[in-house]
DNA sequence: TGATTGTAAATTGTTAACAATCCGTTTGAC
DNA sequence: GTCAAACGGATTGTTAACAATTTACAATCA
């Protein structure tokens, strides 16, 4: 349930996170490729950690890598697939809701709470990127209070799905959404949750 | 459909590949850390692509990466969390049938008999990693076929399953189980193939 | 013209040296 | 004797230079 040693994010991590967020946010296009002398200056780092990034990234499927060719941006998963992503997004939460929410603390439930908050403030301000973010931060919190191991896979199922999120919108909707998510893990209401968690996961 | 490309597999994936079979032959153990420099010797290589092999089999759930302390490897699921995995395991193997079945071809066919020839041969002389590689090596094939996006998730999904892999005995049953996956797809029986899967999957 | 080969620049892949961190041991004060 | 700070070897993290490969473009030939 310990969220600790979360202060000692490295070098790769933070690289991974922005980089993530703006692949996700839409701020690049695939017909390009990542050159990584360009990033690495960009983060003020050598090339080496940014390979590193590259690769983690690339494994989660946000970026696709071809040997001696670099990376690009992935291209959205075919319809199928992606109604197939998505139910497995829905177990695997519903899964993760079943295993922790007895044992969440009011310490969690404040968390969650401020997850919530910073989202609003996004939404207010129009901030893309960091509505998705914030979005993304709360699921996160559930399943990661469930199991660190099924965060690495959720991470990647949920990376190819929002490869084309093109839902950001009615801000109002995902505030409500999420606040019917809180309410009901703060209620330790487990069908309620998963109910909640089912209806925000379109 | 096509595997082109496969030809070239770069030191990193040639590295990968290797200390996974080992690990899941179960030929470490998880108390001593996995030391970079060791490999870099036995590998002939510098620990750049050590390090690079060690971080992709982490996020695999072979390994477990913590900062400024290296590698280990992982412990198994908890028994919750394994049947989970099994679920899912099972599901996307079932989607993946579904999806590439009815687009596989002679050739593909051939493939699938030499890869049960090779497990056949491996029974026989009792070589516990490469059984576990060519058990693996068919349903990777099938997935393959069906969506390279999703190879991925299914390799981190079964790598964690088979983190406790004692179930390498009665040989002559995992042949005859494969070689019902074989016909069953030779006949591209979508239904009778997805049964054969299961029973294969415990 | 159109295809093909040769060449140079750009980019990725690898290496070895250096910096930062961890961990077991010793040292010293109390 | 016990505890804590300091030392030193071992290990991981980062960097910059070098090697291998790809790519774009120009020159050559049918």
């Amino acid at each position: 349930m310990q969220l600790a040693e979360h202060s000692v994010r490295s070098m790769r991590e933070q690289i991974v996170d922005t980089l993530r967020a703006e692949v996700l946010a839409g701020a690049w296009t695939n017909h390009a490729p990542v050159r990584e002398q360009a990033l690495a200056e960009r983060f003020g780092v050598s090339r080496g950690p940014i390979r590193d990034a590259l690769q983690e990234l690339s494994r989660e499927g946000v970026l696709v890598y071809r040997p001696n060719k670099g990376v690009r941006v992935n291209t959205p998963p075919a319809e199928a697939e992606r109604q197939f992503l998505q139910a497995m997004r829905r177990e695997m939460e519903s899964f993760c809701l079943s295993q922790c929410i007895d044992q969440l603390t009011p310490t969690d439930d404040e968390q969650l709470a401020g997850i919530l908050a910073e989202l609003t403030r996004a939404c207010d301000s129009g901030d893309l990127s960091s509505i998705a973010d914030c979005d993304l931060a709360m699921h996160r919190y559930l399943v990661r209070s469930a199991s660190s191991e099924l965060e690495a896979i959720w991470q990647s199922i949920t990376s190819r799905l929002l490869m084309d999120y093109s839902r950001i919108d009615r801000f109002d909707q995902i505030i409500s959404e999420h606040e019917a998510i809180l309410e009901a893990v703060k209620q330790r209401d487990l069908k309620s949750a998963q109910q909640a968690i089912n209806a925000n996961i379109i």
